[in-house]
DNA sequence: TAACAACAATTGTTGAAACAAATATTGTTG
DNA sequence: CAACAATATTTGTTTCAACAATTGTTGTTA
């Protein structure tokens, strides 16, 4: 009869459990970073990146659902997102005639100039969280986070 | 003069940028797969979370502060949360007599009850999430995640 | 062309996340 | 030992995230 093996009970159940939760934990310890820099200025990450997503097609507008599709994390909450960034005129609406049911989105210079003053701020951040991986690491950790998410991505995202 | 370059705008500002952004929307991706599991229960990630360190420690309780200390993501409403986990008698809770400031909690049998039946189901999702991924690269992905939070971690964690 | 499906955006509502401030208790120090 | 600092948790408040249902518009088809 073999003894009671005391060992210390396993971490994990197994090395996919191992990886998502050092995802999630990786995740929430480098956001931390940078939404303490957009807070200061009154911005969530998503609006942000929403910004970002308009100043990229500016001076091109952007449809409403299209915002959507493109943002890093899903937002089923866009109309309410774009609702804040339009009352502080960082972006205009307007309904096209074409076809009335979308709203055509635009970055205003408010909204550019904004970002701008963020550009080299987020820089900074973003070599805050991981400025200390080398390049290797870097290309290697983003191909393998492609490949993690292939299999969950839409078909045809800005993502895939 | 050189001709205008019309090439596509470079998606990211830097390497740093975009392993930050295939994080968050890596986790962004596997993290829906869990909330749909959790969801159909009535629980939250962190929620599940607390439950399962509640269970490791089982039947010895955990202080309150130091659940959250050791929840994936940082947890300011971590009274909230435990609030919902007993009211529905997962989890009980006491003061301690010797000190008085603190509140010692348990899980329930209900509460280990309710994990076991999530157990397999809980395996499965992380076989969906990560399945398609090979040994090597699972651990490959674990050590980088490690080295890229390690900066950022508090150091007497569990998660260190 | 009337009825219905599909599409784009909005709204209502609920629960959770985040921060700051407050409460209660214990430890420390002049 | 009184005053104050530190600790552990709770509460108040605001904002964000998520889901479902709704409105308005356009496309399709019987």
């Amino acid at each position: 009869m073999p003894a009671p093996t005391k060992r210390r009970q396993k971490a994990f159940d197994s090395p996919r459990q191992e990886a998502y939760l050092s995802l999630w934990r990786t995740y929430d310890r480098l956001r931390t970073l940078e939404d303490e820099l957009f807070a200061q200025h009154d911005l969530t990450a998503q609006q942000y990146n929403a910004l970002r997503l308009l100043r990229g097609q500016h001076p091109k507008p952007l449809a409403t659902l299209t915002i959507a599709r493109r943002l890093i994390s899903r937002a089923p909450d866009i109309t309410r997102l774009l609702d804040k960034l339009e009352q502080r005129e960082l972006i205009s609406r307007q309904r096209v005639a074409e076809n009335r049911r979308v709203v055509q989105v635009s970055i205003t210079t408010a909204g550019l100039e904004l970002l701008s003053r963020l550009d080299a701020p987020v820089r900074r951040c973003h070599e805050r969280q991981l400025g200390h991986l080398t390049a290797e690491q870097l290309s290697q950790l983003i191909e393998l986070l492609k490949t993690a998410r292939r299999p969950h991505e839409e078909p045809n995202q800005s993502w895939s």
